[in-house]
DNA sequence: ACATTAAATTCGA
DNA sequence: TCGAATTTAATGT
């Protein structure tokens, strides 16, 4: 069982609940241990669940209509996500695998719908979750076309900063740079030399285990070098 | 693929 | 518990 100071760390939405609804969603939360490579579910599944990341990291892909890999979003400890197909009670629509070992949150639909129909404060964040992801979606499908490794690298890194998905993201995210590579579908060695050339316009700072973010509207306005 | 460097862990006092 | 020695992980080319 989770308790009150834990649920407020995993989940920053959790903090500006009424008292019951907080109570409602700490006790329908649980938390799960995935592997690194794992399934989490996959698509026309029905994974009943709203799920956080509380610890590690995973990619939320599909597939284009040639069948090929395309990665949605990176997701790292402090994001949820999945709230459309929860909402609608639909099957999955893509798939999320994890990067390295995860542990993750999983909210009951009983739990969520609640809070949906009952808290006021949760349903103003979903609004602006659901319109945030959004208009990411919307800046994928228009660019990912001619996007090279680089971009999509910049692209991955800034989504992964953005402040309403991920409230409790400091200046900096803890990827080595194979999993940045995983995230982008790019070989270590094609991520090293892109966060390398981020690093020399002077977006971000290459650390051991890590990058700092130096400037995201820079990483979300780049394009081809 | 290999060499280098940083970090984590173990070991001996 | 401290620091040196060893092992493991990440990075650079």
């Amino acid at each position: 069982m989770i308790d009150a100071g834990q649920m407020r760390r995993i989940a920053a939405w959790s903090r500006a609940l009424e008292e019951e609804a907080f109570e409602r969603a700490r006790a329908g939360t649980r938390l799960r241990d995935y592997p690194a490579g794992a399934s989490v579910f996959v698509v026309g599944e029905y994974f009943e669940p709203w799920v956080g990341i509380v610890d590690g990291l995973a990619k939320m892909r599909s597939l284009n209509e040639e069948g090929k890999d395309v990665t949605l979003a990176g997701l790292h400890a402090g994001g949820w996500f999945g709230e459309g197909t929860v909402l609608k009670d639909e099957v999955r629509r893509y798939e999320i695998v994890t990067l390295r070992a995860t542990t993750l949150a999983l909210m009951d639909r009983r739990t969520f719908m609640w809070l949906f129909e009952n808290s006021g404060a949760f349903s103003q964040f979903l609004v602006m979750q659901l319109n945030e992801r959004l208009g990411q979606f919307i800046a994928l499908l228009q660019n990912d076309r001619m996007l090279d490794a680089t971009g999509r690298i910049a692209r991955a890194l800034a989504w992964m900063m953005n402040p309403v998905l991920y409230p409790d993201a400091g200046g900096k995210l803890d990827l080595t740079q194979e999993e940045i590579g995983l995230l982008a579908g790019v070989s270590r060695q094609t991520a090293n030399q892109a966060l390398k050339c981020l690093e020399s316009v002077g977006m971000i700072r290459m650390e051991y285990g890590g990058i700092a973010i130096l400037d995201l509207p820079g990483l979300l306005a780049y394009e081809n070098s």
